[in-house]
DNA sequence: CGCTCTTATGAAATCGATTTCACAGCAATC
DNA sequence: GATTGCTGTGAAATCGATTTCATAAGAGCG
């Protein structure tokens, strides 16, 4: 099933059947007809490796990111993939486990496989994809943070400014005794900027964030658990207000309070980061910041898409964060409107 | 950076350069480091397009999934990804968001794009996907179901008699009076099949399951509570137990039973499927069958792999799926070692 | 020593679509 | 009527690694 013998049974040159595929218009429209009749006929599909060769152009690009296991990557990546597939483009993706090593590794797969742009999570890298990137003259976007003042194209948030934001939210409540369950921070700017982004807005407004408020934990509900009750150990005066990392340290964070007969938002306010789908089912529903994870996997395959083409692109894309008010915030007992005075 | 040039540098054949990566054994010791030597001063990576094309292999599998937003078919994929990777295979992924057409068509251009073998979910499939396949002579598996008898390979579990436990473990605490929210059972063979398993256990009990106490639902939390409630407002007995086709609609059920002030499992238990990282940790646990959904994965990456590599592998191939008693269900009211004999 | 057999290497053909270049045919223009 | 320009098509070169086939150099053996 080659393209010669589409040429031959179409009575033409492979060159005319490959312009009927590629370039319908410059076709006679009763040759090209005769094509189409003839590749059905003969159910013929074209060899991409060949095509591939032959024009340089894998029509593939690369997604780079830390884990599917976690819903608002999986978004990105999907969202990302259907925008670039309506563009003849397919998407090779590759996890890394939040290894930087592995994800210098995986992009030299992925160069190595022919991707022609490749979408990253974060601006933390090893130094040498950037490297890589730049001798394979190959166009990326870091996903997940948007900075116009990097010299690389960011499409996504300012996670510094978007954790000020709530943190801010907790300052506002009356909160001045507010403890930290943030994501790790070793090799990710994301929780790295989100943590400095807190401790900047508590700074502003005089209130210290001292090490023993602050608790790095994996991604998990257990580990959530694990770290609030950590914190809620430790001596000095009970905190009024947690703020966690995301969602699932935040439902984690939760479940400890409530399994320690603390009221939640009575006794302390929990706010969590990403608004995933339980966020609003959660008891009392989560207070939050949303993360439009698809229109981030959007606006990074429009960057790329516009690269490819040879098109003037903005290097920088912002997506729009939210705080996501509900009610698992409220100022704390003793001040502002008061819920009830009796305590124990 | 063409294999020509690390041979000029190297000082022999394009040939030799090509089995010191292929076949290093093929080449004397010194000449492989020569090689080596030239290869790492050049930078040289190969072309992935030119070595399919000669060598009629992409070293790619494609995964047909359908879609990325559900937790267990991330994890499947990335189980997947990361087996086939150590045999240097990459993946492709496609997903079909539960249109048959929509994935026949991905398949084709998965196809196209040089996919060895493919990895699907179900054995629900348009017919001509059967056929594209078979034209192609590419290896693939079913994954997410198990059933021996079939023709086509597969990998996963019996969803028929696994939702058909969970039903029994409920027929087993005395339940009689039973509603079912099930997942979309139209073009899928896994919730089709788990209504059926749910249905004949029943009835093996003597338990009717008429179309009035079966609900089907997309699968989020709000559509599971949505459907819980249209459950409980349908007139007729009240039921003492709902199975749902998976956690995320059984969470639904949770929130809103308890929204209309049912205790569970006091008043009303309710179960789900997969076993989902939250079902431990909702109010209360919930009762629901494990699927390893990684270790799919990993039965499907080595039956494809096998495949690919010559040897005799199983057609069938499957995973262990259990019953995790949790405290979402109880012996109804009035049945049993009764819990308090006051309502209301 | 001469013979066969293995091993390491090179020369050249090859995979299949694309693309450049050339050209024929026809229309438009002066 | 000759010239220019465009359109549609074909011939042939090309992309870069692999692989077959041939060959030279050793190794082993009687």
């Amino acid at each position: 099933m080659r393209i010669t013998d589409v040429a031959r049974l179409a009575g033409c040159a492979p060159a005319t059947v490959s312009r009927a595929v590629n370039n319908p218009d410059k076709v006679a429209p009763e040759m090209r007809s005769r094509i189409q009749r003839a590749m059905l006929e003969l159910g013929y599909v074209r060899n991409h490796a060949a095509r591939a060769l032959r024009s340089q152009r894998s029509h593939m690009v690369g997604v780079l990111i830390p884990t599917l296991d976690y819903a608002l990557y999986a978004r990105l990546v999907s969202a990302a993939g259907s925008q670039l597939s309506v563009a003849g483009i397919s998407t090779l993706i590759a996890t890394f486990d939040y290894d930087l090593e592995a994800e210098l590794r995986e992009a030299r797969l992925l160069l190595e496989r022919g991707a022609e742009a490749l979408i990253l999570v974060g601006d933390c890298h090893r130094p040498e994809l950037y490297g890589v990137l730049q001798q394979f003259n190959v166009p990326f976007v870091n996903t997940y943070t948007y900075d116009p003042k990097s010299i690389h194209p960011t499409a996504g948030f300012d996670n510094s400014a978007s954790a000020a934001i709530i943190a801010q939210h907790l300052v506002h409540l009356g909160h001045s005794n507010i403890c930290v369950i943030s994501g790790i921070t070793e090799d990710n700017d994301r929780t790295t900027r989100r943590l400095e982004g807190i401790r900047e807005e508590l700074a502003r407004h005089g209130i210290p964030l001292p090490a023993s408020r602050v608790i790095e934990s994996p991604y998990s509900i257990s580990d959530g658990k694990k770290a609030c009750a950590l914190l809620l150990s430790r001596g000095g005066p009970q905190p009024t207000a947690i703020v966690c990392g995301n969602d699932v340290l935040a439902l984690g964070a939760l479940i400890e309070c409530s399994a320690q007969g603390l009221e939640v938002p009575g006794d302390i306010s929990v706010v969590g980061f990403d608004n995933l789908e339980f966020a609003m089912h959660s008891n009392p529903p989560l207070t939050t910041i949303d993360v439009p994870a698809r229109d981030m996997g959007i606006a990074a395959a429009e960057f790329i898409l516009g690269k490819l083409g040879g098109d003037e692109v903005a290097m920088h894309n912002s997506v729009e964060v939210r705080l996501i008010l509900r009610d698992s915030s409220a100022p704390p007992r003793g001040s502002g409107p008061r819920r009830s005075s009796s305590s124990q």
